[in-house]
DNA sequence: ATGAAAGCGCTAACAA
DNA sequence: TTGTTAGCGCTTTCAT
């Protein structure tokens, strides 16, 4: 079908060479930013390509050795308010240098997540996002070897091969545990995240060096295990507030499971942040919209985005440029959700 | 750069013919299913193609005519929810066709969009979804001219040259309002959306005829107009509280919106639904975790993009089918924003 | 049932 | 500074 109309109506370059009088690869160069074009024959071009509605053909350019302008991003669902933020931070920034944005996400692909990198990374995009939470060895490896772009976003490969843009989980754990101590909280329960992703045990560190650092003793059972999933943090805020000696403050790893335990804290009868102080961790969108607002650590989540798709430009633009890591400093914003104990 | 990786590492289909000692037009033939090829041919091409781990490279493949296998959604931004879920939807389900996504937001390219549609639409994409809420009649109308699949969402063209999925608006509001008329409102305030777009209009409509066929009278002052964001709502609630004779229910006309207002309502010292119910449109994800939970009316958003896609993906392998209009039902959700008047 | 060859729109040597 | 030409990997006639 489409290959009928695109005789009719879609101009190449071919027909902007014969419109303007010179040869297409002239044409090509002019378009491509050559530099030893005469300053007319560029106008000539630019006015036919203008005259026409000249857009070029991505595939052909790409195929024919050139960049696609496309840079994928692989996440694993857009189901969590994190990644959303991200892909518009990543937006935002490739709006700037003209590259499209392809989406790709995981879940579709269980298993043969190797295969569809390299789909992906032939010819198709240019560089490639990658904000999957669990290490891909496999393909990350792939991706170096054939020396594609790419930059992943909140992982803790150390080996700095990879370019990584991150926060600072640790530190970010540590200031929200410290703000509870200095309202006054002794008794401070944690909901862990999943403990196979590197940025839960780096917020759960933090938060047993905050404890440690005021001497505070850490309670084992004051750690409860969860998901970063909503339903998670309900059933460890559960477990939290069966507890004997029952927390006064509860830190979540994110905020999804923030929000989850502050449902089950009112399906206790309690109220926060009078009986119970809660902080998230995250700052996505919706916990300034949630009752009482979120007191959260915020993951600039935007403009990691950003910066990782400012990274990926630069190494697609300048291969050799080494791999590095960028690492944004979180902050405590302060909201509602926390009290000093009564 | 790409370019030398590809001859080290990614196999093509010539690499396959060699490997199973046919000629390339014939692995074509396997690759795209055609009949006529003879079983054990088959299967040599298929086991050369899978040992050597070969993947088809889509823009080779969409440059000489065939599919890209490609769908791109075009969307005004990332940044407010209600499109999140629609994408979810579409990805969803367009995993199961084997088509990727790409994502494309026109606030990029203000202006221009036109131009942006072709490039787009050149081969890059077999499809397309667009999710922009001001009816885009310039380039609609040249997809349409040049058969290019799409679909829309949420338009009230009515042309029905188009095919679109969209919810049903009117009913919605006219449900939710008489559902606040059965708890006993008499006094419903309207805040409405950005009033350009039909669904905005189709809601201000559906709770004007319900409080006209409850033989209700429509005080023109409890109708306040609004943005569809957050902070638009906060204003407007804000005016509908100043009133003499004060709503004792607010209808906001989607769910971002009334989290707006109910931030209004609570600085200015009232409860919510104590002192005033409020109730939403759309059932973003947001609205459940919001406290109180928020009671809105349901727009199934997953599903209309998953309806999109399947629509979107008929039309491409049967160009010929005309186009069609998919209403989705809206629902009243019930959760706790809303009581009977004191 | 299979092979040979043309060509999709473009970039990038290589000439001129 | 510009034109000529050879592919990029694939689909699709047209032969055989």
């Amino acid at each position: 079908m489409a290959k009928d109309e695109k005789k009719y109506s879609i101009p190449t370059i071919v027909d902007v060479a014969r419109e303007s009088g010179v040869s297409y690869s002239t044409v090509s160069r002019v378009l491509n930013g050559y530099e030893f074009v005469r300053t007319s024959t560029r106008e000539k071009v630019l006015h036919a390509a203008e005259k026409l509605g000249y857009v070029p053909n991505r595939q052909a350019r790409s195929l024919a050795g050139g960049r696609s302008n496309v840079i994928g991003i692989l996440v694993p669902g857009l189901d969590n308010g994190y990644i959303g933020e991200i892909v518009r931070g990543i937006d935002e920034d490739l709006a700037k240098s003209n590259y499209d944005l392809m989406l790709y996400t995981t879940h579709r692909h269980e298993g043969k997540e190797s295969r569809y990198v390299t789909s992906i990374t032939n010819g198709l995009t240019d560089g490639l996002i990658l904000v999957v939470p669990l290490i891909p060895t496999a393909y990350v490896e792939a991706l170096r070897q054939r020396n594609f772009p790419y930059v992943l976003i909140d992982q803790s490969d150390m080996s700095d091969k990879s370019s990584i843009v991150d926060a600072t989980n640790w530190q970010g754990a540590y200031d929200g545990t410290r703000y509870l101590i200095q309202l006054g909280h002794r008794r401070i329960g944690f909901i862990t995240g999943l403990l196979d992703l590197a940025s839960a045990v780096d917020r759960l560190e933090g938060y047993k060096a905050a404890l440690s650092d005021h001497d505070l003793p850490l309670q084992p059972e004051w750690v409860v295990e969860a998901d970063f999933w909503q339903a998670g943090g309900y059933q460890a805020a559960q477990a939290l507030l069966a507890l004997p000696q029952r927390p006064t403050a509860i830190f979540a790893s994110n905020d999804l499971s923030a929000f989850g335990a502050m449902e089950a804290i009112r399906d206790c009868g309690l109220r926060i942040p009078e009986d119970l102080s809660i902080i998230g961790f995250d700052d996505i969108p919706q916990a300034a919209i949630a009752y009482p607002k979120l007191t959260t650590i915020r993951q600039p989540l935007a403009q990691m985005g950003r910066v990782a798709a400012q990274m990926l430009v630069e190494h697609i633009e300048n291969p050799d440029r080494p791999a590095r890591r960028v690492t944004l400093a979180t902050q405590v914003v302060i909201r509602d959700s926390c009290q000093p104990p009564r």
